[in-house]
DNA sequence: CGCTCTCTTGATAGACTTCAATGTTAGTGG
DNA sequence: CCACTAACATTGAAGTCTATCAAGAGAGCG
């Protein structure tokens, strides 16, 4: 899974790949909405999620929540503690997962012995950069309805990048207060939203199911444009 | 200048910093309000602020802008172009600037043949996100007092950090408009904001200088917690 | 079957925006 | 030294988007 991922982003070389291959992993399935670490926690792993989906999300004080992504098989979401040591927010299952855990040293090892493993890592983080400062654009100068629409367009690309969504449907296991949360919304105004797009045959969600009825129309409304998920890398 | 940076961020050994004192560099002043990089662009270079501030942004339809960042000498706010061919935002000066730019190149073969001095640009790229996530709490979850109030310490404990700040008071060379696109607000209702703060006696923004008269007060209510900087490296 | 969680809808309220006008400051040139 | 300009800051009034509160309807689960 990992190489899957690694070399999707950049070619590794043979020599690399049998690196990856060699990291000392340990598999653990994890039940939904389980803490996998939590802010001020200095985790000594890294983990790659191979089935399922993760956020990562801050508590404020009085209930309120903000989400700061959604994560799928092939990420590795908490790859920031490799370098900070302290985690600044936490990371949660949302569906039932299953992690593979990598110690930071060997993760150290194999990034101070091939840099081109390293550099591709960090890409990765900066793309994780890139998707939060599109977020913040969502925040700060889109309305909900073209928010909602974004997030969706996002979703799909990402999905869509690593195999698991085609024909411009895919399952996405989150609720409503969880889409909220990540856009800055309340649960209600998503709600309607969502009627409003449901209404507007551009998108419908129901039973866990996302179905993008025209996905040029949304794309539209919400000015998507993926140049930022930077997934064109091998195709450039 | 980047060797300070450097070494604030990690230690570093004496073969590194001759290394980093190697790099060839070229540098260039710039006047205030000229973009150094366009989104779309394929830049072949970073460039470190030596002197003024810049941010990055992007810009919408119907004039709307979103303000990303803002950056202080010892800054390098295109390090992602190191890995990302096509930018996905531009880098404007706000100030006159004085920048030295640094091939990529020059870059790559400092980090590949130095993989800590790889981890510690890295690991910058990772509070850069950190501090994504932290204006992403702001425009999501906290109301526009919140928001302008963290924002004004977040740039006081980056400027302290570096040495350009001290007695809760520093040059803040950005109009109300900047302060506005970067937390999703109207200028108008930053305005508003701004006065309540100064009829509160937290904070008095004049002629470009920012005095803090309530420190505590001021972090309290916007729930100010400097973890996310991370700045806690060297004293931890 | 009852419990809990999530979704849905209506009514009301508040935060923030937009529009528009005026005031202020700094810089420029006569 | 003063008029003139341009950019930025300030204020009021009206409007809109989104939040909050509240209540009911489904759906999944032991």
């Amino acid at each position: 899974m990992l190489v899957r991922k690694l070399g999707s982003i950049a070619r590794l070389s043979d020599e690399e790949r049998r690196a990856v291959m060699r990291l000392p992993m340990t598999i653990r399935p994890l039940p939904g909405g389980h803490d996998v670490v939590c802010e001020h926690d200095c985790p000594m792993q890294c983990c790659l999620i191979l089935d399922g989906w993760a956020s990562r999300y801050q508590l404020l004080a009085e209930g309120r929540r903000q989400i700061f992504s959604f994560h799928i098989p092939g990420d590795i979401p908490d790859l920031q503690s490799l370098h900070l040591r302290v985690m600044d927010h936490s990371l949660c299952a949302l569906t039932p997962v299953t992690l593979a855990f990598i110690p930071h040293e060997a993760i150290r090892d194999l990034t101070t012995g091939y840099p081109g493993i390293a550099a591709t890592l960090w890409r990765d983080t900066l793309v994780d950069g890139a998707i939060f400062r599109e977020w913040m654009v969502g925040m700060g100068r889109r309305s909900a309805y073209q928010a909602v629409a974004h997030l969706f367009c996002e979703i799909y690309v990402k999905l869509e990048a690593v195999g698991l969504a085609e024909n411009h449907r895919y399952k996405l296991p989150i609720t409503q207060v969880d889409i909220a949360d990540a856009l800055g919304l309340s649960n209600v105004h998503v709600n309607r939203v969502l009627r409003q797009l449901r209404e507007e045959n551009l998108v419908v969600l129901r039973n866990g199911w996302l179905n993008i009825l025209n996905w040029p129309e949304l794309a539209k409304i919400s000015e998507f444009d993926p140049l930022y998920l930077h997934v064109d890398r091998l195709t450039a």
